[in-house]
RNA sequence: GGCGAGGUAGCUCAGUUGGUUAGAGCACAGGAUUCAUAACCCUGAGGUCACGAGUUCAAAUCUCGUUCUCGCUACCA
């Protein structure tokens, strides 16, 4: 493996409509600092970028929400998220925003470079449009009631009272957000990314060349799409939040948030070049750049698929890889903002790292345990039970506790100073343990080369617990008990002590270098105590054991890490319950997006009213269901024939998860008689039975009290 | 239903191209020790490698089936 000349090296651009939670920080952060410092302890040319993302449509659905502008939204969260990351300990070399005229520039240049090089294409379709506010509508400002669940706060995008994914069309009774109108249909045009005219490039660069570098379910999630099926994907939108496309013929229009945002990336690097007088241009054009991308599981699509065929398009290097995580639970669950089940950096940063036994030392724990549960090959699990045993019995016990020990050692035994280092006493266990310390870099450093952060943070801490094994056999502590008759300890006790502890007192030195990347802000206290300037935290001194002069005073030993108690963790786990009790609570009685809705579906969950003739139009019939089979290769369809006294239908109904087959048949039912005839799974549907679902979801049918004729009407 | 990733000790996870009694850390039990934040150190117990077949001299590892979890996707008039 040659060394690259320079690395680029990126995380997700957080998403600026709210606080992050530590599985954005274990998944896309915390790796990628690691890695970067890791990087430039050797003195590599590396530039680490990140920014907020701060387009796309729910930064002023979130406006809406907290009842002030897009601008103020991202103005808000922008300065928060920077702040969490750096009492975090990430480092970006910048962290910038797509809001910046820099970016606006960059990104409106790509777009152009594309769509003058014929690599984008041009289509019609209809949209929905708002007369009243003059606006094409994003799927986002359209509501209307979900054909999943019949919830009437409905997104045109996604149901979020069952989770379904929607487009526009597929609503009921479609409403703008703007002005409380039903939309009309109106013909627009927009700009697409022909990703199905790359395929053969996807297939070749990632499933062949990099079928075996790259992590296992990367590749296997790009092999997923590709196979699916490639299709052109919209560029632009209708929209006036965003980077305008810069088209006179493309009034109104902005790009698509997944166009813009990983180009912020590069509009970062100019930024970042602006500010250190330094040449933007190697770090995205030079064959000899690395480009590594941090993201999570979510982001695989765009990091992988789409921005690599942007890149290459527009000329620019690909990544060498995307070590994307998995995702990481809390607590036996998914993390979830929407249902308020999660940890937000915001929030540990209060309850640990401000509180008054907190400090940049609870930062490390955090970014400790995070590594070690990291979702690198699959979902873990954030467990605070997991949390205080990492910090007790690993951080406190093995690793702090040896630098302690090792520096209350040295001032009992060594007088305060670094002891020498007599060779023609050492023995087989000292040079043993030498080597091992030179063995932990290069362990360390190829495991980390291969983006294996949790694997590499073990060697370092076990390289902490070879340093508690080795004193534990020397017993320097015993060997201070052979005193002459004037109190002093005898010469070959001595020697043995100062070579064990200059041994131990080299090793706290390698320990510093070695966990630097991991936890920062330990390794400067470390050399804080030894006394010793942040340089020597250089990775080349890892593995020396020339560290620390003879002589040299130290100062007075402190503790690395507290402990955790136990109510630290019980109160943890109450408050996350709490809040998401309270967020279920809050559900029911106002729907999740209640302020910022219409009167009509906030207030009450009632449709808007009609008149008789409105209602006259449908045409209701009690029918009976004569037989029924399931519908195959699918899950929730049963295809139904259901008598009406005047004949006897085909209806393809939803209803598969709720009712096996056989023990629906006889059963009275309610019918749409009049609906349009529909083909699912190319069985024509001709009518709808009318269903009623309880509060856990269940379905039951809605017919006669006793049973009637068939064909019976229902009015 | 399709595609992808998983199901290994109480917990969190490793297990390279199939090869001797399946590993680590933590937790647990016993012992030893006191320099150290009752920390460290030693020893030990603990697994039908989701389940069932098959290929093989040999399977956690390969093949097929079943089942469960996660992600994407399809179906809901």
């Amino acid at each position: 493996m040659n060394t690259p000349k320079r690395y680029l090296i990126t995380s997700a651009l957080p998403y600026a409509n709210g606080l992050k939670h530590i599985g954005h920080l274990a998944g896309a952060y915390l790796p990628a600092d690691i890695y970067v410092r890791y990087l430039k302890a050797q003195k590599r040319d590396v530039v680490f970028v990140c920014g907020s993302d701060e387009h796309g449509t729910a930064i002023p659905i979130q406006a809406t929400k907290e009842e002030t502008t897009a601008r103020a939204i991202i103005d808000k969260y922008h300065p928060i998220m920077k702040q969490n990351f750096s009492d975090l300990g990430i480092e970006f070399d910048i962290y910038h925003r797509t809001s910046d005229p820099l970016h606006h520039e960059t990104a409106q240049e790509f777009f152009t470079k594309l769509n003058d090089n014929g690599d984008l294409e041009i289509k019609e379709s209809e949209q929905y449009f708002d007369e009243q506010a003059n606006s094409f509508l994003a799927d986002r400002y359209i509501k209307g009631t979900c054909p999943n669940c019949n919830f009437p706060g409905a997104y045109g995008d996604q149901c979020e009272n069952c989770g379904k994914s929607l487009s526009p069309d597929e609503l009921i009774n479609p409403v703008s957000t703007l002005s409380g109108n039903p939309p009309i249909k109106k013909l627009t045009k927009h700009w697409y990314l022909p990703l199905n005219r790359h395929e053969d490039f996807l297939r070749n660069w990632i499933l062949k060349e990099h079928a075996s570098d790259w992590r296992p379910t990367v590749v296997g999630q790009c092999k997923s799409w590709i196979d699916g099926g490639l299709q052109p994907r919209a560029v632009t939108r209708d929209l006036d939040w965003g980077v305008k496309v810069p088209l006179k013929e493309a009034d109104g229009k902005v790009l698509y948030v997944w166009f813009d945002a990983p180009i912020g990336y590069i509009s970062a690097t100019k930024q970042w070049a602006l500010n250190n007088e330094k040449d933007w241009r190697p770090y995205w054009e030079d064959k000899d750049t690395k480009l590594v991308h941090f993201i999570g599981k979510d982001n695989i699509v765009f990091h992988c698929l789409i921005f690599p065929v942007m890149l290459k398009l527009h000329g620019n290097i690909l990544p060498d890889n995307v070590p994307s995580n998995e995702f990481m639970n809390l607590e036996g669950d998914k993390m979830s903002t929407s249902r308020n089940w999660k940890l937000d950096m915001q929030d540990y940063i209060d309850d640990f790292i401000k509180k008054e036994n907190g400090g940049s030392q609870m930062a490390d724990v955090l970014r400790y345990y995070l590594t070690l549960i990291a979702p690198e090959t699959k979902d873990s699990e954030f467990t605070w039970q997991g949390f205080q045993d990492a910090n007790n019995s690993e951080l406190v016990s093995i690793f702090g506790n040896y630098i302690n020990r090792s520096l209350v050692l040295m001032h009992k035994l060594c007088k305060g100073k670094v002891p020498p280092l007599h060779n023609d006493g050492l023995t087989d266990l000292d040079r043993a343990t030498i080597e091992e310390i030179e063995a932990c870099k290069q362990k360390v450093e190829n495991l980390l080369e291969q983006y294996k952060f949790r694997d590499a943070l073990f060697e370092v801490i076990n390289l902490a617990r070879t340093g508690n094994q080795y004193m534990q056999k020397k017993e320097p502590w015993i060997l201070a008990k052979q005193v002459d008759a004037d109190g002093n300890v005898i010469h070959e006790a001595q020697q043995s002590i100062d070579n064990t502890l200059h041994i131990c007192l080299q090793l706290c030195a390698n320990l510093a270098i070695l966990i630097n990347p991991f936890l920062p802000f330990t390794a400067r206290k470390i050399c804080h105590l030894l006394k010793v300037v942040d340089k020597i935290l250089d990775w080349k001194n890892a593995g020396k054991m020339k560290l620390l002069s003879v002589g040299y005073t130290l100062r007075a030993p402190e503790l690395l890490f507290r402990k955790i108690e136990d109510s630290e963790i019980t109160y943890q786990l109450e408050k996350l319950k709490a809040a998401s009790v309270k967020r279920e609570a809050s559900v029911v009685s106002d729907p999740v997006t209640a302020k910022t809705e219409e009167p009509v579906a906030a207030n009450s969950p009632v449709k808007p009213e009609i008149v008789f003739d409105d209602f006259a139009k449908i045409d209701l019939k009690v029918g009976k269901i004569v037989s029924a089979e399931k519908v195959e290769k699918v899950d929730k369809l049963l295809k139904l024939s259901v008598d009406l006294g005047f004949e006897t239908r085909t209806i393809v109904s939803g209803i598969a998860l709720h009712f096996a087959p056989e023990e629906i048949v006889g059963k009275q039912v309610t019918v749409v008689t009049n609906l349009a005839p529909r083909k699912m799974r190319g069985i024509e549907s001709n009518g709808m039975i009318l269903m009623a679902e309880d509060t856990n979801g269940k379905l039951h049918f809605i017919n006669p009290e006793t049973e009637i004729d068939p064909g019976a009407g229902v009015s």
